[in-house]
DNA sequence: GCAAATTATATGAACATGCATAGAATGTCA
DNA sequence: TGACATTCTATGCATGTTCATATAATTTGC
């Protein structure tokens, strides 16, 4: 192990330290409630041969497919040169194929394959299970009221370009 | 360009589909709304020549420093190995301290630098005021109730090991 | 209809991350 | 105390991501 320059004798604080500013962060607490929830569903993700974001890809082209790269990339919050590869890989792996627009040339369609959709299904249905347990520990209102907030939030500060 | 396989007459469907899964799912909604705050502040981190993970962590160690790794990691939301890394990464460039615990022999705890504090302070600063307009164009109530029940989703579904 | 500007995707090289596991310190229990 | 299990960090290697830029197609202005 790389040791340490100096020796520190003070105890661990393990324990978090209230009101810390990162504890009420609004962008922090979106992504730690947003990691809290999705860690559990990972577990499906992954026994099902897919990466977080190999998900993200399916689910988002299983509401309706032929999406281009770019529009893919803002969907699931990475960039474009990450999806360019990303698509790649998961047509070589038969889970989705790519298409030439026909009415602009520099686009690539991006379509999900039979063994995309095959993989995804369950998944999507999982997911659905998953977030109805989640919720049902809070009062409907209250979600109905968090969905809408996030709503605004996503629509007043989401600009075009990632 | 590699060329796509087939060709694709249908247009494309730029604009979101209404009603999609994907746009009402939980964790999904967390992370976009999460993005499209951050997304805006981001160019102050970047620049301020710090990466959004690095960002956090000097954030993180503002409310209280000497955290292991292991704490940092999971406050940041990262893994213990990429934790490691950047921690010896960012010793290098001056931004933290690592120290041995005097208590525990394995653990590594991690400080700010005279130099992290002083590229943080301004960021954390900044950071409120952001957090401040961001808000602004929503109902006090409205923000103390998602705040609330951000905390009870990661603390309902907040596991130890990350 | 041609040159310049813009948009969309791909790609190469540098860098960061993740997985598995090693190494080191501590805790447990007989 | 000594063996065994556990905890915490580090590390090697494979893989994935990013930044800058190249390439290709389209649009704009004259």
């Amino acid at each position: 192990m790389t040791q340490a320059a100096a020796i520190d004798k003070t105890p661990t604080r393990a324990a978090r330290r209230p009101g810390a500013f990162v504890d009420d962060y609004l962008s922090y607490l979106l992504a730690r409630a947003s990691h809290a929830v999705y860690k559990e569903f990972d577990r499906e993700v992954r026994a099902a041969g897919l990466t977080s974001l190999e998900w993200r890809v399916l689910a988002t082209l299983s509401d309706g497919d032929g999406l281009t790269i770019g529009e893919l990339a803002q969907e699931v919050i990475a960039q474009q040169p990450t999806l360019t590869k990303l698509v790649l890989r998961m047509e070589s792996a038969g889970l989705l194929e790519r298409r030439a627009s026909a009415d602009d040339g520099r686009k690539t369609l991006v379509h999900e394959s039979r063994r995309g959709r095959d993989i995804v299904g369950p998944l999507l249905a999982a997911s659905k299970r998953h977030e109805a347990i989640v919720l049902a520990s809070f009062q409907p209102e209250d979600v109905t009221a968090l969905k809408k907030l996030l709503h605004g939030l996503i629509a007043r500060f989401h600009s075009p370009q990632d």
